[in-house]
DNA sequence: ATGGTTGCAAACACTTTGCACATGA
DNA sequence: TCATGTGCAAAGTGTTTGCAACCAT
């Protein structure tokens, strides 16, 4: 039963503490293919029978962005998402009708980018992309 | 004195009444140049002795959201900011240190969105492209 | 005159904080 | 053992709601 990603040393690498939530946390991450929020990881939680508090996982959250194991997702949306810093570099794209999230992969931005740094004079450390409209099931 | 915008007409134009604050919040977003948040909003009413109630002010940005008179700006923060809908199309640069927000027209994600609606079969009807970095100024 | 607009107070969703106790290394 | 992690309760921020009074047309 071989684990794609071994969550205890994943904490391990980054000098924290190997405690039952946070391998929660990050399982349920990882298990799940769409940017989580916060309720998500609730139910998860409670489904494990795994007891935490609202301020503890909002601070494992906090520390696992910090060292960089999983990275923030903004939605257009007043809270935020997370996904694993592992999976490859992509952006998304979410159905206005019924909330779907599809992952939209290699968008040769850098292109872009390269031309804003030129223009303005900025350094650009991350950009975020994200498109809106009907997926498939919910155009009619 | 011209003005570029009647925001009056523009008001009656939507079927919204002509009120004071509603004047004041579409003058206030006209003139600066950068999206708007709620913060600013209130004190430029109040720097124009303007008084407002904040639920007023959210349902006034969001009335004339859904009358497209203004649109609302996700820049990876907890709250909205608003700009008015007549400026051309752009993209925003944020300033990771000292929060500056710069323009960034003509992006050309156009191609890109073909591409999507083509190989995912979804109908995009917009998008967010930000970038993050440091500004000029900010560089050291 | 009347329906859209506003103020007030309260609630809401999401997230953060301080502090005391508990636990992993 | 002891720095780090956690629970609890409270607060913070941004936003929304119900209802009565108000005002633009």
């Amino acid at each position: 039963m071989s684990m794609i990603h071994d969550c205890g040393n994943e904490l391990k690498q980054v000098n924290l503490k190997v405690t039952p939530i946070r391998l929660a946390i990050l399982k349920a991450l990882e298990n799940h293919e769409n940017p989580t929020d916060v309720k998500f990881i609730f139910e998860y939680l409670k489904r494990n029978r795994i007891k935490a508090d609202q301020a503890t996982v909002f601070r494992i959250l906090k520390s696992l962005t910090s060292k960089s194991l999983i990275k923030t997702i903004h939605l257009n949306e007043s809270k935020l998402r997370y996904e694993p810093s592992s999976r490859p570099d992509h952006h998304h794209f979410v159905c206005e009708k019924c909330g779907a999230i599809e992952d939209v992969s290699d968008c040769n931005i850098f292109q872009i980018e390269k031309e804003i740094r030129r223009k303005k004079g900025v350094i650009i450390n991350r950009h975020s992309l994200e498109f809106f409209g009907l997926c498939k099931d919910c155009q009619r």
